[in-house]
RNA sequence: GGGCGUUUAGCUCAGUUGGUUAGAGCGUACGGAUCACACCCGUAAGGUCGGGGGUUCGAGCCCCUCAACGCCCA
């Protein structure tokens, strides 16, 4: 058998094969929904990676650990399923495509069109969206594949369009005129988390604003100083601090802005301005700046637009401009404009001053471009309270979206590990700022409202309109879906078509064709089955008269018949689609198939009532609340429960110098690269070690010499640990002729007998199994495991199978070994059978690949019971023993270093002991024979040191090795060990002395110290006779 | 500006409610081709726990303060 298996583990030579096995005989990791108590599943959903993503190390770290979780949850006998799919990642992925097709074809997004940059859209992602599900794979990701979802498949879309009009139905969707991050080259409104910000070098511009109506003792201008000199076109008002005495006088008066002449208010707002800033005065735009924005709410101000969505300058401003001489339309807005309106202050003599200025600019993450804040109508989610509060799926109540998902954390309904991120969480959602869900984007979930605009001053035929609304109604068919809808009751509770379920009217004005028109638009949200059976028209209806539309407390016929007194334009689908994360925010839901039971009629499909809540979500912090806040909102108000009941936060992975790994910086490792070179077992175990609490963790990253490549000297622990395993696999493979597995009660058996060795081996398993899965019963301690402590579960690991079972064990046991002892050889096996078992959920390859040539293994490594603690393996007699063995071990192997003794010479022992520990020392004689090739010649309290022999002294023995004496070497070890006992004696009594210690301390605690100090003592003893005997002649 | 984190051996990190001589891996030094493994074996050296102050019988751990680095939010 050992023919078979190279001396050095080649994970290359097995990974893919383990994978594919694993994956033929478990149908691809597939789960399906059990009868099992609830403390028997468990779930997991992955955080979707982006679909433009490759595995990074963030992805690998994290699987890492889900993965350790889902294994050993397996092997638990639990029903285990891990959710695997990839995100649509809406900007993102259209930026990549965009980039690329523009690349090679010289043609942007509005050369191709909407409906062909989809559709390229979705061919690039068929092309390379699984890449990052197969760089999974290559870590060994036992995800259940055959689940696999993306955001924007069919059920993810149900999904989000059953939220939607939920959420819009119960008034917590609303469009709003709102300031947004605008990104002016892909035009689209970015999320704050999709902008970073830069210093960028510009100029403080001092404006001169002339004083309307100036009176006696007036200023002739009020100096205004700004960064963005060409916003002041938009100028409302100026705003002064109230308690500015400079300006006391002037509030409530006017301005005039110059180039525009508008006449504004001079305002005071404590708030917005600093008098201890500038000039104390500022100008107020509030269409074009966040704080500004905010103020001109406060003060009720009219906001002036001046931006186009291509960040030109607009012509809303037209009529202020009338009939001056400049024209500013069309100017690029931030620069052309900036420049043209600062030539034309300069002209008028308005520059009170100008001086370099350093400020942070927000820019887009994906166009790199300067980000500007512009008012526009969007979409938002009601993040705050709501009056009369809102009622969650499982009847409950709240008073907003925002509070039940603080409330589910501060509950402890979902609990945070590291605790300390919950009040991030708390602190982000207690904000409660509504969330803009509208994207400019073409490539995502496409709002689902239809919107037909009403002209309020042309009236038709009613017979025209109604073919309108008809034809309204036909298009909306069209694109909807069929629901259920539980609030009807039966029949036919499943399939109750409805045309229109709600409407929202907004009063929209707009200039057109030269006039002022004053339009309406109803914004309708239709949801209508594909094959309306005619018997359900009844249904239909009682739905539509159910609702009662809020306008001006009309109902839907009421409305219906105004409708069709009026011109309906464009009955059209809303352009925008949805911010990614709103699909991302249903993911445990939709990925089990909600607003359905599961993703078939199936039982075995039935995924939410069975796997929902989740048990676990293991994800970075940078998303604690963009996604798992929006999860734990919705999902507590689509379906009345938590999406998962623990939160893992894990570390993120810097380079050696703790920086983060940025493409930019050249400093990332690629996990595939440490695949190949290292092992899929050894880049997850490495991981794993370094999983801590903490928030970062670094990693020294070296460039290899031979491939050009980033690698970490840190991984070849793991790749080191692996081969241990491998070749203490080979070893005893090689020498057991066993064809049977042995059982429990035989290896106790065997335990019993002889053989110190055997029962100590043994205790230690079993405190391994202890320490990484705890009792493996509820109630009962968790283990390392259940805690997420991961690097404590690789540390436990490395130690049990490296320290204790390959440098102790496997030593000790080699002379039965080759006498082909068959008791040692089935201790062998059920030890090397449990430790695989113990390690697989950190290193499933190696540990499978082995297992598979273990006699009687016929079955999966992956599927075989994680090994539990059991009392009958506790031998702590047989610890206490061998640690003492061990001790002497050291202590004659440390005489044979210090004399530079050979190691094939048999060093001559005698040993000075108390007679308990000398019935200990001559029973692991053997042991202490082999393994520091010493003969031990006396054991006993009444032992004398021989002529010429070092000593070692371990507690009260005395270890005499005969004929390697070196007498200055040997006084300066002693001398040394002296020195140390009597500083450590000294603290000891200082401690002893001190009474309020006594007095204070708890008994066990001095108790332990007085015992210490005897053992001290005795040491401190037995090192002055030795030296006393070196002394004397 | 607000919040959080980190600072322990040359490096990367543990150190669980304060309690006996602060641990591990890597690296370093010395010895070793022994019939599982040199990706190995054996042994050792290496730390006034970032600085200062305090609480306590007792502080790496608790409190205050300073410093450096990092992250998040504005």
């Amino acid at each position: 058998m050992t023919e078979e298996l190279s001396s050095q583990y080649q994970p290359a030579e097995v990974e893919n094969r383990i994978y594919k096995k694993w994956l033929d005989q478990t149908g691809g990791f597939h789960a399906v929904a059990g009868d099992k108590p609830v403390d028997q599943r468990f779930s997991m959903v992955i955080p979707p990676p982006n679909v433009t993503g490759a595995l990074h190390l963030g992805h690998a770290i994290n699987a890492t650990i889900q993965d350790i979780l889902a294994r050993y949850h397996r092997m638990s006998g639990h029903d285990t399923l891990w959710m695997p799919g990839i995100d649509h990642a809406g900007i993102a992925t259209q930026a990549v495509v965009e980039k690329t097709i523009f690349e090679k074809e010289k043609l942007n997004r509005h050369d191709l069109g909407r409906d062909e940059l989809v559709k390229r859209i979705w061919e690039w992602k068929e092309k390379f969206g699984n890449r990052i599900l197969d760089q999974l794979k290559a870590v060994g990701a036992s995800c259940d594949w055959p689940r696999t979802r993306f955001t924007l498949d069919d059920t993810c879309a149900g999904a989000v369009r059953e939220a939607f009009f939920k959420l819009f139905k119960d008034g917590l969707i609303f469009r709003g005129l709102r300031l947004v991050n605008w990104d002016t080259h892909l035009q689209t409104a970015v999320a704050d988390d999709e902008i970073y910000h830069e210093a960028v070098k510009g100029q403080m511009t001092s404006i001169r604003y002339p004083i309307a109506d100036r009176r006696d003792g007036d200023p002739e201008y009020l100096i205004v100083a700004t960064t963005r000199p060409e916003t002041m076109l938009g100028d409302t008002a100026v705003a002064v601090h109230p308690e500015d005495p400079r300006y006391q006088h002037l509030i409530g008066r006017q301005v005039i802005v110059p180039l525009v002449g508008r006449k504004i208010p001079i305002i005071a707002d404590g708030l917005l301005v600093d008098p201890k800033f500038g000039t104390g005065v500022v100008k107020v735009t509030p269409a074009h700046d966040p704080n500004d924005y905010a103020a001109g709410q406060r003060h009720n101000l009219p906001q002036i637009n001046l931006l186009s969505p291509d960040g030109k300058t607009n012509s809303s401003g037209k009529g202020e401009f009338r009939g001056t001489r400049y024209g500013y339309e069309g100017l690029k807005f931030s620069t052309e404009t900036r420049k043209r309106v600062l030539e034309d202050l300069e002209n008028l003599g308005l520059i009170e001053e100008k001086k370099p200025h350093e400020h942070e600019v927000g820019h887009s993450d994906r166009s790199k471009t300067p980000i500007e804040p512009y008012l526009s109508e969007q979409w938002f989610v009601k993040m705050g309270d709501v009056e009369g509060g809102i009622t969650l799926a499982d009847g409950s109540k709240s008073t907003g979206l925002a509070q039940a998902a603080i409330d589910a954390v501060k509950s402890g309904r979902v609990k945070i590990t590291p605790e300390r991120y919950a009040q991030g969480y708390i602190d982000w959602l207690s904000q409660k700022r509504d969330w803009c869900i509208s994207r400019q984007l073409w490539w995502g979930h496409r709002i689902p409202v239809w919107t037909v605009m009403l002209n309020i001053r042309e009236r038709e035929q009613r017979s025209s309109a109604e073919g309108k609304v008809r034809e309204f109604m036909e298009f909306a068919k069209v694109d909807a879906s069929e629901y259920s809808l539980p609030e009807l009751g039966s029949p036919p509770p499943e399939k109750l078509p409805v045309d229109l379920c709600n409407l929202r009217v907004f009063p929209f004005t707009q200039r057109a064709h030269g006039a002022l028109e004053v339009f309406h638009k109803v914004v309708i949200l239709c949801r209508a089955p594909e094959n309306d059976p005619p018997e359900n028209a009844k249904y239909r209806q009682a739905k539509i008269d159910a609702l009662l539309i809020k306008l001006g407390g009309k109902t839907l016929p009421e409305l219906q018949n105004e409708l069709c007194n009026y011109t309906i334009y464009n009955c059209e689908l809303d352009p925008d689609v949805l911010d990614t994360w709103f699909s991302s925010a249903l993911w445990p839901l939709s990925t089990m198939g909600w607003p359905k039971n599961g993703t078939s009629d199936k039982p075995e499909d039935q995924l939410l009532p069975y796997f929902y809540p989740t048990s676990v979500l293991s994800t970075a912090r940078e998303i604690l609340t963009l996604w798992v806040a929006r999860m734990v909102m919705f999902g507590l108000y689509l379906h009345g429960e938590v999406p998962f009941k623990q939160v893992y936060i894990h570390a993120v992975i810097q380079d050696g110098n703790g920086k983060p790994m940025k493409k930019s910086l050249g400093n990332g490792v690629d996990p595939v690269d440490i695949v190949e070179s290292h092992g899929a077992d050894a880049l997850r175990f490495t991981l794993a070690s370094m999983a801590t609490e903490t928030q970062d963790i670094r990693l020294p990253v070296v460039k290899d010499k031979e491939s050009g490549k980033n690698t970490s000297p840190r991984f070849d622990a793991g790749r080191n640990f692996a081969n241990k395993i491998w070749n203490a696999s080979r070893f005893i493979l090689s020498n057991i002729e066993l064809s049977t597995v042995p059982t429990l009660d035989e290896v106790i058996q065997i335990a019993d007998g002889k053989y110190l060795e055997d029962r100590w081996i043994l205790s230690r398993l079993n405190n391994t199994a202890y320490q990484l899965g705890g009792l493996g019963r509820s109630p009962g301690r968790p283990g390392l495991i259940d805690e997420f402590r991961f690097p404590d579960v690789c540390s436990t690991l490395y130690s049990f199978f490296w320290n204790d079972l390959c440098d102790w064990y496997l030593e000790i046991a080699k002379a039965r070994i080759r006498r082909k002892d068959s008791h040692v050889q089935r201790i062998l096996l059920y030890v090397l059978r449990s430790s695989l078992a113990l390690l697989h959920p950190v290193m499933p390859f190696i540990t499978e690949a082995l297992w598979e040539k273990l006699p009687g293994s016929n079955n999966l490594l992956m599927l075989t019971a994680f090994p539990r603690s059991d009392d009958r393996l506790n031998y702590p007699e047989a610890e206490a023993k061998i640690q003492t063995i061990q001790e002497i071990t050291r202590a004659i192997r440390d005489i044979r270093n210090q004399y530079n003794v050979d190691l094939k010479r048999t060093l001559e022992t005698t040993i000075q002991t108390q007679a308990a520990d000398a019935v200990i020392i001559s029973g692991g004689a053997e042991i202490i024979q082999t393994l520091a090739n010493a003969k031990l010649i006396a054991v006993g309290p009444d032992v004398k040191k021989p002529e010429n022999s070092a000593t070692a002294v371990v507690g009260s023995t005395r270890i005499f090795v005969s004929d390697v004496i070196d007498r200055t070497a040997e006084l300066a070890r002693l001398e040394k060990r002296r020195s140390e006992l009597e500083k450590l004696i000294a603290s000891s009594n200082a401690k002893l002395g001190n009474e309020a210690f006594v007095a204070k301390a708890p008994a066990a605690v001095v108790q332990g110290l007085r015992d210490q100090l005897l053992r001290q003592e005795a040491e401190l003893s037995t090192v002055q006779n030795s030296l006393a005997e070196l002394a004397a002649p």
